[in-house]
DNA sequence: CAGAATACCTGCGGGC
DNA sequence: TGCCCGCAGGTATTCT
């Protein structure tokens, strides 16, 4: 689900809630995640104080005195600030308790999400280590694209998913964006112009951003950090359109697999 | 090194 | 109504 509009939304969302509070205790319900949840993780956190909630792609990085827990949502993953006193969701996995007498709340039905705990740099973790730029800051321009883009032959849509070039841009971002940019997914990454990837990188940071406006795109699982849907689906021009006529032209959208994801596009509009 | 295939998991909608 | 299939906001890992 969450691509980085989404992970934006909730890092601000719980941030304000979770600021100088204190752990008492993690109570995990499904350890058996992503990655298997270490047994340690109660004792590592209990006592701590959370001082930074911050965003690495679409990592959320809840800092504490001693080290960093690491949170991926993958596809359906859920992150709620409730009372510890609520009735547990199905699929409701982790449950970080505060002092304060609320609990930061794990909701993840595929279970592609993770919770880490690192004492290192949290820059430095495997996991973080070889990600690329962030696309809304100005080491993502159009001098890093177009270098980048030269050693990479897979389609322009696989390249700008790819987190080791960009972080950030998931199914739904890189197709709205591609169509923004006037360019056609299956073009390799190295025969895309000069212009065009300039271009692309003004739209990547453009529907992030207005996406970020809109809470982002909730399609079916993802929901803000108070259980709220975003609103950015209702702005979506291509993605999940195919078979409906191009918001600008009429065409009718097509629909692709680009490794083994839907790629909707207009036939007109992106050549 | 780049790229393609594979794996992890549940829920839902469509076809029969 | 129910079963089977394919698909869904991701991405590390393994193999070529």
């Amino acid at each position: 689900m969450p691509e980085l509009p989404e992970v934006e939304t909730v890092s601000r969302g719980i941030r304000p809630l979770l600021l100088k509070q204190k752990i008492t205790q993690i109570i995990v319900r499904q350890p058996k995640l992503r990655w298997t949840i270490p047994r340690s993780l109660n004792n590592d956190l209990k006592q701590q104080t959370i001082q930074q909630v911050t965003r690495r792609g679409k990592y959320l990085l809840l800092a504490t005195e001693n080290g960093t827990i690491i949170i991926h949502l993958g596809m359906s993953g859920v992150l709620l600030v409730q009372p510890q006193q609520h009735t547990w969701a199905k699929h409701e996995h982790v449950n970080i308790i505060l002092a304060n007498g609320y609990a930061l709340c794990f909701i993840d039905p595929r279970r592609f999400g993770t919770i880490l705990w690192t004492t290192q740099d949290p820059q430095q973790h495997r996991l973080l280590k070889h990600l690329g730029p962030e696309p809304l800051t100005r080491d993502f321009n159009a001098r890093y694209l177009i270098n980048a883009a030269r050693r990479h032959k897979c389609t322009i849509k696989q390249f700008i998913m790819n987190n080791h070039i960009v972080v950030g841009v998931g199914n739904i971002y890189a197709t709205e964006a591609l169509f923004l940019a006037k360019i056609h997914p299956t073009t390799p990454a190295n025969q895309v112009s000069a212009a065009h990837l300039t271009k692309l990188v003004t739209t990547i940071k453009q529907v992030l951003k207005l996406a970020i406006k809109n809470s982002g795109t909730t399609i079916r699982d993802y929901a803000t950090s108070d259980g709220k849907p975003g609103n950015f689906q209702h702005r979506l021009y291509v993605y999940g359109r195919q078979n409906q006529p191009c918001k600008k032209c009429k065409t009718i959208l097509q629909a692709i697999r680009l490794g083994q994801r839907n790629t909707v596009f207009c036939p007109s509009c992106q050549k």
